[in-house]
DNA sequence: GTCTATAGTCCGATAGAC
DNA sequence: GTCTATCGGACTATAGAC
């Protein structure tokens, strides 16, 4: 409803997801991009997610992305026709990132080991990544408008596939008997935490996880209350 | 930054954070204010609390938060003169329900029921008043620019006590031996997360807080999660 | 206190030269 | 592909009648 009202003409393209483009043309009606192309779309994008993280979509300018990516206005546009195509696209690439960790989690391991794991990698992520955690963030709090069809299927087809692994450990007597939603939910919460409320966390403890050992500390917390609690 | 160019005259006021005015004057410079000015003033920070915590600050129109209180946009400027005055003044209210259960929390209990009835209050929180989460949860993402200030000192204290009581059933071997701040930040993420995400929570499990079950289940969930961990 | 009308500014998008 | 200039809509805030 606030997007909208931003554009006069209302163009409804959250444009190709089209990704990953070789060089040599595919069987496809897409041209092919050059490098200087490829290069400045990346620049720009990643211009883009630090601007739209920081102040949504209505608080970011072109101007300022623009700026961010050393182009003018105009030019970005050449790149991506509306604002809107550019932040669906920025946020296409928010979500490769934000969905690559659950991918890994492996039923084979046990669950220990395949929690520890996807742990460190949502905490590297929050580290590495706080922009897209963030943009990623207020997308939802936002009401997920764009990314809602990708929630009800991508992710959706991966819970449910994570669920089931949750669900057999139960069973064998490894994990708790406890739904396997509501603890995907609680390793989300926890590890974006350090990212998305950084700020707070800043104001709190004086440390960001680029610190070092704040960051292994804030780590090996999560898991200790997430395997064994904290009541003694 | 993205603020400040909204506004082409740069007003600095806050505002008076004076609240709860009694009817008759109180000793102060201040005007007393009559009943509809009241009344007034809670339905346009109830409206504005539910358009800012959706669109965030540039993507609210006072035009949309005075159509939700039922007055036009003047009108609503007779009562905040800003609309950065309106967006703080909302903020002080979104602070005060965000900080009264941490207040709560009891150190003469024993820690599973301490914990337990905070949990419950946040959770309560979560479900009564998501778009106050959403809004406080927009502004720290954005950089806590306007609260910043509340967080370094008020949160900043009241944790820091907090803290203390953790430590000391730390200390009596009642608690696990982790520092308390990680265990806030745990307990603050993952209660949010349900009014924060409910785009998401939606989105895979079909359900929101306000369905009773989903309600009692999550509590449950989380301090079972908490309390014991979930490594067999 | 509440309204209509409007001033003044900002910003997304396009035109068109190079 | 990149730039300068500019159009036109949307938004905050004020003026002024009632």
């Amino acid at each position: 409803m606030a997007r909208e009202k931003t554009s006069p003409r209302n163009k409804t393209s959250p444009g190709p997801t089209h990704k990953g483009g070789t060089r040599r043309r595919s069987p496809q009606i897409q041209k092919p991009k050059s490098r200087i192309q490829q290069a400045n779309e990346r620049k720009i994008i990643d211009a883009a997610i630090k601007q739209f993280s920081r102040h949504g979509f209505r608080g970011t300018t072109i101007d300022q992305i623009a700026h961010r990516a050393k182009l003018s206005k105009p030019n970005l546009l050449y790149y991506f026709k509306t604002k809107e195509a550019l932040y669906a696209q920025s946020l296409n690439y928010v979500l490769d990132i934000w969905l690559s960790p659950l991918e890994t989690l492996n039923p084979d391991d046990d669950p220990e080991t395949a929690l520890s794991n996807y742990i460190e990698k949502k905490m590297e992520l929050s580290r590495k990544h706080p922009d897209a955690s963030r943009m990623f963030a207020m997308e939802i709090i936002e009401g997920a408008k764009t990314v809602r069809s990708v929630l009800d299927t991508r992710l959706a087809a991966l819970t449910k596939s994570k669920r089931r692994v949750l669900a057999k450990w139960s069973r064998e007597g490894k994990l708790a008997r406890i739904d396997g939603a509501h603890l995907l939910f609680a390793i989300w919460a926890v590890t974006q935490h350090y990212a998305d409320f950084e700020a707070q966390v800043l104001s709190q403890t004086g440390k960001t996880l680029r610190d070092r050992q704040f960051f292994e500390e804030a780590t090996d917390t999560i898991k200790r209350i997430i395997f064994h609690g904290v009541i003694r």
